[in-house]
DNA sequence: GATGAATGAGTTTTCATTCAT
DNA sequence: GATGAATGAAAACTCATTCAT
């Protein structure tokens, strides 16, 4: 590293971290995750070598810090997408699905990072923790959703409907993430989206159809 | 060199190939992908170091090898069980689903083995190339079970139908392997299988049923 | 990593780089070039394992820097020692054949060098580059002054006469070294430079006789 | 190696040991004496791995056979060239220096080889035995014709004379090799030749002329 | 706090040598 | 005798971590 490229700024503790963090994924992005070295990472955060040691105990950390920074992100995008989502269980599936496959949450370089982690989870129990971007919290969310409308469907069965449902939709958006890992260039989040509606219309024909929720989404639920 | 110690020839050139592959992935599935050193290899496979690049000409050529080894044993597993499959369109279906969820695909070790492979694939372009289990022939079979089943149904639309039946099909299998990876001690298969024939049923209701395809696979579709 | 052992910054870079290529030099001395391992190097300079790859990239640019710095004592000294001498032509050429054959230049380390380093250079550019101490600008330096002792001797051809002068003179003191590595113990550095005054005197009869230079080296030029 | 490459026919010892030590020459040409390894040689032999145990003990008797049939490949040589040279000591001598600068004796190939082992052989005292192409013996022969000659001539200190002339004649032999091996394209034997000739008709000028020894060799030596 | 020189354990790789076939 | 698979010591190199500055 040449003087002149060096950072005369100092950064706070916290931009630090973050600038550790955002390296770190960087590197696993560009370079794969076994060849992500501290050496990689501080040089792409153009900082001291040491900083990693002070700021996180060691690598490991980082990395664990990465994956849960990830998380946190996904989550945070996803809850301020819902925010402005429609109240209606309908609205609320959709915004889950098309906020999932929409850009900010499917990219290249996020599903490259969790992958990345995935890939490292089972031999990383910290990791692991992390690596679950649908976990409990979002499955509760759609589930008790779907039960409303199975429930106002008054369909037999409506708590089973409702678990295959939620199982359905996370299975799929799971799959797609796949599918855009794998073929990037073919992939196309309308027909994603597409297919996803087409397995919800099928299992709710009044709450939803192949663009989505249903229009005028909270009067179906009471009509007969 | 101590040789007391020497072995004499145990194994064909063969079958010390596969071994090495074999511990490599036992590795791999015990260890993770980038804890997975040449010394952890011949400790498992008990051979000597100057094995791997004796039989391999480096690390890399073996994990790729065990990559192409982990394509090759999917795609026999599941070519064996597609010839004891019924010949309509709807038991090929049912036969793939099936057998991608079956114990012989679908286990802890061969799915923390895809993951693996997968977290590393876009920074080694080698194993790229086998790290997709359901690539374009699986793709194929089934696009053409369900264009069969879709023309025969007199949908309009049909290929579009089979396009999006093949698609969320593949998604869905897809995100059961990653819900397997994530969630092993609650996934069950039947579960997993009864969701994807209720998408299925759903597209094609005279083909299929939650149980897979319908009996008396080959009338409905001629029948009115 | 044992912290008592920890050398705390014992020498500046410059001075560990320094110690690195003296050690690599004693090495290849002691035990030979192809001898010369990382590990025989670190030894020698009692320097930890990652300095030579800290300070070189790897071995290869090590042994080339090793090579360089050789090249640079020796036309330092020759340098060195040119700076005492007389202004003549002939001082110039009688203090670099026996600053040549002196003590500083030729000696059993910087013969071993030397040699070693001619052998491998055929296989290494990077050290070929090094390997010639007699190079253009030490054959331009002495060609010069023999082409004022030809002139003003008035010989026939005296171009042709100051290119073989410059020639055999560099020739003879390449063979001498060579004489010198081979029978280190019967050579005598007296007896390589009377004979290479005998070269010389014999071309340069007014210039030079069997001890070196003439004395009044300026004057007889002139003198019919 | 592809089994239709592989050599069917079967060598005697004799031819074996050959084929070894001109691969293992070739190698050193190639690829250096420090990247010759057993298998470059035995890739070059197109000789199985274990033909240079069971022919030589191991790696460094091939490189010593190696070192001793170049030595003898170059008396040879030169024994053979003197075989048709004239009897008078100046012929004798012209011979000498004629071969040794000639095609013959002096080419890269060569070249390399002799620099090669000599870079090696004070680490190596077995090559040391063999890596000095200027013998004794050769000494001794040229000694004698300058011992002749200068008796003849009549000059003072004849003996010192004779071997002044002796290791000036060397000196330049092995100075005129190096010479070749560092500047391959800008070197002329009959350039070498003229520069050793001028030496000699310097010290014996009824004697060698700049073209080679006296036409009429054997009479001025009685003459007046 | 911040830095990056220094460390050496551990990695991949090479290779002379052995020896069952 | 010949072969080349097998071995493991030792090579070059990487890199997380330490700590004097």
């Amino acid at each position: 590293m040449k003087s002149e490229d060096r950072q005369p700024r100092r950064y706070s503790s916290e931009e630090s971290r973050r600038l550790l963090i955002e390296a770190t994924l960087d590197s696993i992005v560009d370079v794969g995750f076994s060849n992500t070295s501290i050496s990689e990472i501080v040089t792409r955060a153009r900082l001291s070598r040491g900083m990693v040691h002070l700021y996180f105990d060691n690598k490991d950390a980082l990395l664990v810090a990465a994956a849960r920074h990830s998380a946190e992100v996904y989550y945070g995008t996803l809850s301020e997408q819902l925010k402005s989502a429609g109240s209606s269980p309908q609205a609320i599936v959709e915004t889950v699905v098309l906020s999932d496959l929409g850009e900010d949450l499917l990219n290249e370089r996020s599903i490259k990072i969790w992958f990345a982690f995935r890939g490292e989870a089972h031999a990383n129990t910290a990791i692991a923790q992390y690596s679950d971007t649908r976990d409990d919290y979002l499955r509760d969310l759609i589930f008790k959703a779907f039960g409303e409308i199975a429930a106002a469907q008054g369909a037999p069965e409506s708590e089973k409907v409702a678990r295959d449902a939620t199982h359905g939709t996370l299975a799929l958006l799971e799959g797609m993430w796949t599918d855009y890992l794998l073929h990037s260039d073919s992939f196309s989040r309308a027909s994603a989206a597409r297919i996803i509606f087409r397995f919800l219309s099928a299992l709710f024909p009044r709450y939803f159809n192949l663009n989505g929720a249903m229009s005028g989404k909270d009067l179906p639920c009471t009509s007969s």
